[in-house]
DNA sequence: TTGTATGCGTTATCAT
DNA sequence: ATGATAACGCATACAA
């Protein structure tokens, strides 16, 4: 393959000028300018990427840790990293983790050692220390509420929105209200918790943990729920579901054993995902599409910055 | 940071012998190894990928090309392919195509730049002898039935396998069969079509170009099949759906409209997903996960080679 | 078994 | 405006 040293020797001029044009640099003549270009024309040359890599210390690659690439929250998500990667010429290195915290600090591992340039965190398991002591390697971006804390984030205010969902759902008459979750140790959940115990000391109502029901991530998890709630003398009237696939499948699984929505049990779904359009299920509709672009515009920009992104609640048929 | 240079100079020894016991060579003595071990531990030495990639003029770096990162399909090939990348420390980079060609370009163009290793195809657009001016520039591996074409691929007899499945609805008493399809042009999906032509043609059965139902991939296209199948005077009694997430959204719309399943409709779903046995969808097991795997696999072996994945029909109570 | 010297293809510095 | 040359960090042919 030719390189720059053959292209200098084609138009006469030095590797310099070569480089210059290659990079739109300034100072050079239009006469150089047009030999070098033509050269590159003849020879069908390309920029050898490693090259630029090692000469800059950067390589273009911004890596992405998610737990799981089949899910959809994180695909629309990823696809939305993926759109903008794709605009401004970075490529994706993706971390499938499955949660399992080795994964993650292999990522961050290679944010240290400069095999890629940024990070996208969708869901962390590692503690903040540990993120905390890569911040000096990189941009690290995250995808929760960290405010004041020198990362950049986008996120939502899962508290204020898990608070006003309860209070809607309070205000139409339910008081024995419980919800489901992906997992119960991320930040995001820890303030959506936060969020059910405020809500039941708001208005005096009995907290019963049993009424949280964790691992609720795909369509076929609404099984396990409603099997959960069959189980209980008195199970919630109303359902937070922080899935649209898995209200989906609750929602399915209901009508198999003819319990009636909204009359016995109310439900609200999260993502406004088109499977909640479909199936009329009430849902909080988060811009994850959205989130993914600023979540990648915000990884390839130095400054430290912090996006809340506003929900909207889409009233349709399961309250 | 520290280079081999730094450790040359800490463990009193020469860049070559640095780069020997850094790449596990032989001909070096346990001495000087013990001392450039020593030199590494205590530098908190690590390699720069960038300046191995230009040296060795590899990058490590896979191309995997797929549609949509949001659909369960390519999520659960992905999974396999990321699995294996792992192990065998290599990287993904990932193009999502929405079936734009030029993003497929754009992968084969990096493969010819040496940008990336090796590229796997999940699902293409572009032609096939677009491919093959590419495979020069290194491997190709694809996810259809490809066979004397040098190139490796990883696939399912669509053919043998749609034939197999008409022939069993058949054998249940149905002669008006329809299926649906994520998109018409793919090699499979014309395979599949193949495969349909060819049943009708066996059973002198009248060939209904509107059985065929295009664009049919997630869940919610579900209610877009139902809607087609309420228009036609004599719908199909059977249906093949070339995914679990469709074919599930058809079993929920049906009983919207109160159409019985199997007695008014029979079903039979693609991939055996989760998805399936919940909604107890009999479904034909394809096991994507190890598709990917292989797909990697292939991808990193300068072999040609071809793997036909066998597949299972999974009886539930839609047929 | 060990080391010297060179190549990999760019970008950046500095002098002119 | 232009070019020589160093630097990026590693691998390796070749010499010893």
């Amino acid at each position: 393959m030719t390189n720059i040293k053959d292209l200098a020797r084609m138009a006469g001029v030095s590797v310099t000028t070569v480089s210059r044009v290659l990079n739109n640099h300034p100072y050079v003549s239009e006469q150089k300018k047009v030999a070098v270009l033509r050269a590159i024309e003849e020879s069908n040359y390309h920029k050898n990427i490693n090259a630029v890599h090692l000469s800059k210390g950067k390589t273009q690659l911004i890596g992405v840790v998610l737990p799981y690439t089949d899910h959809s929250y994180f695909g629309q998500l990823l696809k939305g990293i993926a759109k903008q990667a794709l605009e401004h010429n970075y490529k994706l290195v993706l971390f499938q983790t499955d949660y399992i915290e080795s994964r993650e600090l292999e990522a961050l591992y290679m944010l240290k050692h400069k095999q890629i340039d940024s990070l996208i965190i969708c869901s962390r398991t590692s503690n903040w220390s540990i993120i905390e002591e890569h911040l000096v390697y990189g941009t690290i971006t995250l995808c929760e509420n960290m405010i004041n804390k020198k990362v950049s984030t986008t996120f939502v205010n899962h508290y204020e929105v898990f608070f006003d969902a309860l209070e809607y759902l309070y205000s139409k008459g339910h008081s024995k209200i419980g919800y489901t979750i992906g997992r119960k140790s991320g930040t995001n959940s820890q303030n959506r918790e936060r969020a059910y115990r405020d809500f039941h000391k708001k208005y005096n109502l009995p907290y019963n943990s049993y009424y949280i029901m964790d691992e609720c991530l795909y369509f076929e998890d609404g099984e396990k729920v409603v099997k959960q709630l069959n189980d209980m003398d008195t199970p919630p009237t109303a359902l937070l579901i922080t899935s649209d696939q898995v209200a989906a499948g609750v929602v399915t699984c209901c009508q198999k054993h003819n319990i009636s929505i909204p009359d016995q049990l109310s439900i609200i779904g999260f993502d406004n995902e088109p499977i909640a359009k479909m199936m009329n299920i009430t849902s909080i509709e988060i811009p994850l599409e959205e989130m993914g672009k600023n979540l990648f515009l915000q990884a390839i920009n130095d400054q430290v910055s912090n996006k809340e992104i506003s929900v909207k609640l889409i009233q349709r048929k399961t309250v």
